[in-house]
DNA sequence: ATTTTTTCTTTACACAATCTTAACACCACA
DNA sequence: TGTGGTGTTAAGATTGTGTAAAGAAAAAAT
């Protein structure tokens, strides 16, 4: 499981400095060198931890921080040359997680780079697997069993129902789960009925009585406990 | 609900200066003078988000850092007169959410208290369980039980009974209901007493004598502690 | 580079759940 | 015996959901 680091800068000096740094510690390092880019890149490979670089050439940073904090969780470290005080509140305010000021450390970077990192980690619990009556999922290997036998699910599929099983019992609404696997692209999401359907099709005795997913009608879906 | 704050710093000046701010910002402010006497009040009074001084006279910041992070997962923004690296690094890794460099700005340091508040809302979810006798609600997960066994809400159904449960022992009026599950159109609400039908033919064991949910008649309802 | 396979998205429609409205029964109380 | 507030039931209208199928896009294989 390697921690997957976006970097959204358009300086190449420090791009290809900071890659060298982040691979020697053993991060997979993604690179946008344009604030839309980062944006996309943040939607398609659903990285670790984003740093940011706030003087983009192409668009406000603070727009692509907004942005991408109105559909993920991400934590977003903010870098930027600029020190005034009042970019810095804003920043923090706009759901930056860290905002720090070139030029600074790579070893300070790479400290802060950890604790954003332990705040995700704290929350995702229990990594591995787990076992829910029939049905078993290993996160690890990413790997889903019904009684005992693999059923293959394609990407989508296992996105949805590894959030559903990472959130157990709770019910996740249409638009959090369709933020979640698809971004921030707005699809009129019948996509996701469609990908539930299969879901059910492949995991479940009787997809017109399921049993792991249920629909909670108007709202959204659950898987249950046991 | 007010959000406490707890400062451990030895400079006096500093903290008549920063209590004042933070009182300005409706924040509850604590303060201990020496390490010892902080890792104390913090257990005692468990602030929502401890400022520490590394610069402590009677043991060595880091110390604190360490024992308070041995048992407590509360934020810690440290603040430190000194800019090497290598204690920012360290604090960072010992466990610190946060590392200023004196002199800072206030508005930066209220920004960054607001972003460390986040990461424990975040994790604490919303609000919880309440069970009253026989009755359970599950917030969280959107889940209500009556003797153990799951009963289905309707989108409508569960609105009105989260309201209620959310207020409950307080008698809710019509009016206020209809406005909240509804919006502002006043439909002249007989779905209202439909929809209470509905609830107690599923969460009463006999619906003509309601023990969760009383009628104040030409008031309102109320759901009543048990 | 081209074909084959898999996966994704969209469309259409049947069916099920929910909401609203209306009609009426009931009870307490004057 | 009315009257006002409430509870219950039923029916149509509305909305939400599940499924199949087909074309588009992407990935894998040749």
């Amino acid at each position: 499981m390697t921690t997957t680091v976006l970097m959204i800068e358009d300086d190449l000096a420090i791009v290809n400095f900071m890659t060298a740094i982040l691979q020697g510690n053993a991060y997979k390092v993604l690179h946008a060198a344009k604030g839309t880019e980062g944006v996309s890149m943040c939607a398609l490979w659903s990285p670790d931890v984003v740093i940011l670089d706030l003087g983009l050439p192409d668009q406000d940073g603070i727009d692509v921080l907004k942005n991408i904090r109105s559909w993920s969780e991400v934590p977003i470290i903010v870098v930027s040359a600029r020190s005034d005080e009042s970019e810095k509140v804003l920043a923090l305010d706009e759901g930056a997680d860290d905002y720090i000021t070139k030029p600074f450390g790579t070893s300070e970077l790479l400290a802060r780079i950890r604790t954003a990192l332990r705040h995700v980690k704290k929350k995702e619990g229990s990594a591995g697997k787990l076992s829910n009556g029939a049905f078993e999922i290993d996160f690890d290997k990413r790997f889903v069993q019904i009684e005992g036998k693999q059923v293959h699910l394609t990407p989508t599929e296992y996105k949805i129902i590894q959030l559903l099983a990472l959130n157990i019992g709770k019910v996740l609404t249409h638009d959090y789960i369709a933020k979640e696997v698809w971004g921030p692209y707005s699809l009129e999401n019948q996509s996701l009925r469609v990908n539930m359907s299969n879901i059910r099709r492949k995991i479940e005795v009787n997809p017109a009585e399921p049993v792991y997913i249920l629909t909670e009608i108007g709202v959204g879906y659950r898987m249950v406990e046991c």
